[in-house]
DNA sequence: TAGATTGTTAATCGATTAACAATC
DNA sequence: TAGATTGTTAATCGATTAACAATC
């Protein structure tokens, strides 16, 4: 129905926040809401919201507003959440279990099928569902299963070497790390980082759609 | 010297890419370097990196170009990397102890003054050279050192419960995680986070200078 | 001095906001 | 129909790029 037209990243990086806002509406059974509304809610203006939306096509309605449960759908698809495309995490060290063990990968459109360390210690044990696996069969594994991304969690001085490796194997995506939502109640609170997944959706977008920028 | 004008938050985002990449050509013993080499290693223009710096006042000098580490620490000091803002941490999991144990507050402009956490499994523990504190503490610890900024790493549940409890001891900046960095030699691929760290430089330039957006 | 490169002003480009006609 | 609210065009604002005079 609607088609893929070149959007701004200005416009990308604002869904995973529509999407998130448009969650939790739904989770509260509303049904519908006007760009005005949403607007005041997020902090954007209702023109903003309008011209974000329309870059996708017209999922308003004239005199009604926006369907939140379609709405969200329809996002959710443009930013291609429901790909959960491959993915493998190298470095099961306290970092590497606390993501493989919290992250969640389903609803941010990965699959995580790999994960990799060389440490003695931790290689055979499980984690996140996943045996972890010598950092030397990692060039197999890439042939084998042709994993979309992978995400870092090595210490700072091998970072590069590793990024080298999966490089030349073919691998074109990283990421290093996402975690969990901070609700911004408040307005005048500084926060950083608040939701960090949204950069991981960015990522399923560029992925789906838009290839590495 | 130079004077503290308002400026951007496009071009504050891109100060601590410069802090690093001239970091980087310190550590190479290079002492001078113009715009335009600038511009081409970083995948800037030149015209940007020279708006750039001069958004702070001239740190160049016609003809010759920039003196990278005098560069650097203006940059620094620009950021406010030099304050060393105590800062506390809340959640010991995985994630708390893989931040406590290898995340350089020093050079990113903050200090770890306390961890909380409220599993009796880990209070008395030690991470990042500090005690696990019980997290019923954390009120009185707040009103006694008045840290300035807090790392939450605890479950998604609880983030918000938290959040507000420190909001309301005063709290106004939140982080939840900044890690390695990843080097972008190869133009084709997509990184996401590459510098998480970099958000945290942001929120102590916002902490000394602009105080929360 | 001549050459190089900054600092800075002007031009361009893109993103946000405002306005309003279309329409549910 | 009347009221509400979108979709879309036009106006504004801000950030990036280009150009060049200042000057080391």
């Amino acid at each position: 129905m609607r088609k893929e037209k070149p959007v701004s990243m200005s416009v990308i990086r604002r869904l995973p926040r529509y999407h998130r806002f448009l969650s939790e509406l739904a989770k509260n059974s509303v049904t519908r809401i006007s760009s005005q509304e949403l607007s005041e809610k997020m902090g954007f203006t209702a023109s903003q919201v309008r011209q974000d939306f329309n870059c996708f096509g017209g999922f308003g309605q004239q005199g009604y507003g926006y369907n939140v449960p379609q709405l969200r759908a329809a996002i959710e698809e443009i930013l291609g959440l429901q790909n959960q495309f491959p993915c493998i995490l190298v470095g099961a060290g306290n970092l590497g279990k606390a993501i493989a063990g919290h992250m969640p990968f389903m609803q941010l459109g990965f699959r995580l099928i790999g994960v990799f360390d060389n440490s003695p210690k931790v290689i055979g044990q499980k984690i996140g569902g996943q045996d972890i696996r010598p950092y030397d069969t990692i060039g197999a594994f890439y042939q084998e299963h042709q994993p979309a991304m992978a995400i870092l969690c090595v210490p700072k001085e091998n970072v590069e070497a590793i990024a080298d490796e999966l490089y030349g194997l073919g691998m074109r995506s990283f990421w290093n790390f996402g975690h969990y939502d901070i609700v911004l109640k408040h307005p005048d609170v500084t926060v950083e980082n608040v939701h960090m997944n949204d950069s991981l959706m960015t990522l399923c977008y560029k992925l789906s759609a838009g290839g590495p920028s």
